[in-house]
DNA sequence: CGCCTCCTGTGATTGACTTCACAGTGAAAT
DNA sequence: ATTTCACTGTGAAGTCAATCACAGGAGGCG
């Protein structure tokens, strides 16, 4: 629903959602010194089943040594290619509000491979300035700051409005996934990728649960 | 691999999620003065089957007129209902810092039901004021501070340092819902739940998708 | 050297969600 | 009144992911 396109792929979605976090866990051990880990060890770290993450490292072809288990090392390294985030790429921002600047000045996103390099907006108070180091341009200027930048990636974190339009301009100038706050239903262009992250419905599915739980009771 | 407990439910947690979807595009649909809906209409507006459409709603006994549709009055209400956002409740913040100051100035939690009443943080420089009109208490007055403003759900978006901890006596305090922003992975207490929102992981899985299509041209 | 133990990789199975397809139905039209 | 039409609700089929369970193998140890 939250994406287009899903061809065949060799490895499910499902697992690289998955990857992410034994990556960040795997880095934690190399931190601490840990040279191999078992399955069975790094699946009750993550909470998954050891049959799930062996199928999940199996699933592009991984070197598990049987006696000593999976090298924490070249694991990070293979995922990390496998995601593409072995080298640092620009990405944009669409909307330098609250949200914009929390992410604007988020380290963290650099330490993963990510470098927000470029914002927009059209409030003529931010157009111009410097938000964390990063420029703010207008967003009549999308196209050839995504060219200059050679941007794929663009976080959506403006204003309902036009959200569609903004969306269609940056496929055509080259972008091919969007992370997407604004909580509109939109239509992906032909071969591009959205993924929504959606709060309040995060909310609203927490609050279910804690209902259907009182309800149980 | 996000939640803890999954007992037999009547709907499904695939189906609350979609659920929110169908509520905010019914609440537009609303406000434009649409009284009833076909499922097919419903469905391509938010991207979703028809047939998908008709078994969510179908799945907690849902009134849709066959000669005219659903009606959407009634439709928000039941949703809002089931998903237990009719009445508006407290809910906690751990952690002001940039991304939490987003989350306390956001004015779409209280249209969705959600009103942040309180704000905890360790920062001596926070501690006591005010932010967006709500008071930032010391994260040593979590348990008073959760029993007096009755939170069951608490975001989650401080530094990793010590979370186990505050999820643990959050728990212990009546808290029964984590959404959590921070990247580490967490020990879900019985009877809780923890829903993760991890950005750097959907940006990962976004590099991931361009970077395969890149390789199947 | 041979046995034993424990782990990985994977075929097979189960389970869950989605999609298909159609019977049943109510309203409008004639 | 009857026919027609399009839509809903749902049994059945299909699809996909998670889990089970075990064959095979690498090292440790006597
Ligand atoms: N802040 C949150 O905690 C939060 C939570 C969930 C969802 N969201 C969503 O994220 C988005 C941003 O939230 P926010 O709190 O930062 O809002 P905000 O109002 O603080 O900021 C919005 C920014 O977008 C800019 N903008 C508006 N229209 C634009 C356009 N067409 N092109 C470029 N820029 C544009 C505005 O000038 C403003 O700077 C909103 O759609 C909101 O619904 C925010
Ligand atoms: N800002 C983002 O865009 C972003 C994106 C993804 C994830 N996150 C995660 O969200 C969390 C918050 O991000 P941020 O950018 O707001 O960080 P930040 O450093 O600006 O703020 C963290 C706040 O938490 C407080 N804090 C630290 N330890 C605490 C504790 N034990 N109890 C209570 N409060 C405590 C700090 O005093 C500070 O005010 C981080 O864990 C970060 O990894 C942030």
């Amino acid at each position: 629903m939250a994406l287009s396109r899903n061809e065949d792929q060799r490895v499910s979605l499902h697992t690289v959602e998955r990857l992410s976090v034994y990556r960040r866990k795997l880095e934690e051990l190399s931190h601490e010194g840990v040279e191999f880990v078992h399955s069975h060890q790094l699946a009750t770290m993550v909470g998954v089943t050891p049959a799930q993450l062996r199928r999940d490292l199996a699933s592009f072809g991984s070197y598990g040594n049987i006696a000593r288990g999976y090298e924490v090392a070249k694991m990070i390294t293979t995922i990390s290619r496998i995601l593409g985030t072995d080298k640092l790429q620009n990405v944009g921002l669409v909307g330098v509000g609250d949200l914009g600047r929390a992410l604007l000045s988020y380290r963290g996103f650099e330490e993963r491979g990510f470098h927000i390099a470029a914002a927009f907006d059209i409030d003529p108070a931010k157009v111009g300035r410097l938000f964390a180091g990063r420029r703010c341009y207008h967003l009549d200027e999308l196209e050839p700051v995504i060219a200059q930048s050679n941007l794929r990636i663009m976080v959506l974190a403006s204003r309902p409005e036009g959200l569609q339009d903004i969306i269609d301009r940056a496929a055509a100038a080259g972008v091919r996934a969007f992370l997407n706050f604004v909580p509109r239903t939109t239509v992906t262009p032909p071969g591009c990728f959205i993924e929504r992250i959606d709060i309040s419905a995060k909310l609203e599915k927490l609050s279910f649960l804690v209902k259907q739980q009182e309800q149980c009771t």
